[in-house]
DNA sequence: ATTAAATAACATCACTGGAGAAAAGGTCGG
DNA sequence: CCGACCTTTTCTCCAGTGATGTTATTTAAT
């Protein structure tokens, strides 16, 4: 029910024309108007503009055939730069992401588990603060941090409702980030970051409607619609963990029966593998399969299966075009995705929908919250400008 | 990646006016303008035009304390109509349905499950012509025909991909129905359109994120997002029946096992029930609970948890802001509602989201489908004009 | 006299379309 | 073989269209 003008007009062409750019570089103003159905006028015009101000350049003259070359136009990648952050239980990883979704630079940092929220965001901006010193960048360029981070998230208002893994309850994080550094702050869930970097820069470009799933020490999903990231009520979407898979299940933390988290998590593998005999690691306990210890081989496939029926459901409830595994398990052991994605296709997935999306495999890794999070910033920036 | 031009603007606003008065009538020029946001005389012109079209009239002068008195506009709810059809396997409803979804007229039929589609879009074509017939009724304002049936539907094309219930696979109703009427056809899923029923006119109003549960025949969920129906890549996101809720459960006609359905279908409940002796409809099967025969509580208590923790299931993957329970057996039983209700409060629902949404039972019921494919084939024809 | 609703006349501004300059390839006659 | 000429394409300039907004005016109530 808003009102719609000229300057809407100007500013969602203006933003079309980027895009466009942004993400189908080199290209020439020609180029543009067909595709956009703009007149060539109008998109010359926000070309000059967007030159002046900074954001494009004229990259070659490329001739298309018969008639004058056309002057191909590219992102000044440099031009927008954004932090990103990932918060997480045992660490923390900073890193600057340009235009175009390429890390700059960027630290790992230990975090203890126990420190206070205050002691965090102390060290986050001071992790910035070292960041921003390197002389490649140009601290004018940032426009904002955007920080993603395991937990329920209000990302309206960045406050951090409650992280289990950070221990965190109600924490402001976007005020007091942005008062200690000065940049605008984007807070959100670490999935749903995650999603739209593989959906902007990863395995999914071009997606209408993809859905990421992590497996690690949570279990959680993200749907980005056309471009957006799905957020629900409140910010909510997609907490598969705690969908009951097993009425007859175990006792989930949150006081619930057959909750999904309880077979994939891999605290809980562990915690089932350590009633055997001592574990300490994910790799240990497939190390375990692989040498045919019989009750590795039942623990792993049910976890195993159970991540086919979640994708299956997803599938089912979001009816995806592209489905994303990743998350600790994925990342850390290579035939997770690959036993996955053979159970999915002899199996698990309702038959109709068989083909209905791409399957892929995290391509960002460990990389794709950081590079998220400073994707974030960058649309809240230019949503506003 | 499209362009906004004036053109797209105008269209824009008329609809945004157009929706406010539907919505909120009456309402004055001056009330839409703050509301909107838009200029006095940029809604006055607005109006003016869709007056002169007959959409709108003037229907009060009222004093809105000091200054002078605001015309009030309403809508003239029979300037657009539309016929909605329910298709079903034993029966089909049609019906005419005003601007505001009110069921002008309409009448049962019964339809022989074996019927070739031929049959069955011929005689929907008579149901039409008979209804069109009533002197009340003025065929000119009548913009389109829109079905709603259980199955797939390629709703783009006006394809019924396939439907159990039915027995039909890849059926071109839209253009038959189009060829043999005349008139705009707009074809989709029954919940779907149900599900846009109750947030237009029914118990949602106002929502955001409407999230439709069926329980009856088949098992199937439908989401409202922003006013939109989400439909996902192959018009089949919501398609839970098929979610796997049990890996060690019953075979479904899928192919797999413990898909959702088997659990909660009036049909695999009554051919449970006939296991131990004869039952003919899902009301004697709740008598034999009522009157304390254990096999027939056990039977529908196991039902009646699968549906409250396809409600958390829901929740958890959706966030919406509404939940609504509807369907034959929530309509035939009365208790399936309330029960239901209470396991979801009391254990079922993941304990952070508890609160986060409306828990409502359909409003409409079975006139929901009726008045709901009217109202899609009217939002296609506003979409156009 | 003041306030509010509706309207009329005028102003603003984003896009469009046509004309024209620039630049390159193709064609054709010498 | 080569230069003149034509065609095609890109891009820009300028006037024009049509949407909304602004300001002033009329009407009606406190």
């Amino acid at each position: 029910m808003k009102k719609h003008d000229q300057d809407f007009i100007r500013r969602q062409n203006r933003l079309t024309v980027f895009e466009m750019i942004k993400n189908q570089h080199p290209i020439s103003r020609a180029a543009i108007a067909k595709r956009t159905g703009m007149s060539p006028t109008t998109v010359s015009r926000i070309v000059t503009e967007l030159t002046e101000q900074g954001y494009l350049f004229e990259s070659d003259q490329v001739s298309e055939g018969v008639g004058r070359k056309s002057t191909l136009l590219d992102i000044v990648s440099a031009s927008v730069l954004s932090i990103g952050v990932e918060l997480d239980r045992g660490h923390m990883n900073v890193g600057i992401v340009d235009l175009q979704g390429n890390l700059l630079c960027g630290g790992k940092y230990p975090r203890d588990p126990d420190e206070s929220p205050d002691k965090t965001i102390a060290r986050i901006s001071e992790a910035i603060d070292g960041l921003t010193k390197l002389q490649e960048i140009d601290r004018t360029r940032i426009v904002g941090i955007g920080v993603g981070l395991p937990g329920i998230v209000n990302n309206e208002k960045g406050i951090v409702m409650f992280s289990v893994q950070l221990g965190w309850k109600n924490v402001a994080l976007a005020d007091r980030l942005k008062e200690l550094t000065g940049y605008e702050v984007a807070v959100d869930n670490e999935l749903k970051v995650k999603a739209l970097a593989e959906h902007l820069k990863g395995v999914a470009i071009g997606s209408s409607r993809t859905a990421l799933l992590g497996f690690g020490n949570g279990v959680g999903s993200a749907l980005i619609l056309e471009g957006e990231i799905y957020r629900g009520e409140t910010n909510s979407a997609g907490e598969i963990g705690h969908t009951t898979v097993d009425p007859n299940g175990m006792m989930c933390e949150c006081g619930k029966t057959g909750c999904l988290q309880t077979y994939i998590n891999i605290g809980s593998l562990l915690s089932e593998a350590n009633r055997i005999r001592p574990i300490r690691t994910i790799e240990e306990l497939f190390e375990a399969r692989r040498s045919g210890e019989q009750w590795a081989v039942q623990l792993i496939e049910r976890a195993l299966m159970y991540m086919a029926i979640t994708v299956n459901n997803i599938v089912c409830m979001y009816n995806p075009d592209s489905v994303i595994l990743s998350g600790e398990l994925v990342d850390k052991i290579p035939e997770v995705y690959e036993e996955v994605e053979a159970l999915c296709h002899s199996r698990f997935i309702w038959e109709p929908l068989r083909g209905s999306f791409a399957f892929h495999r995290s391509e960002l890794n460990e990389r794709g919250v950081v590079i998220g999070s400073g994707l974030l910033s960058q649309n809240r920036f230019f949503e506003l400008s």
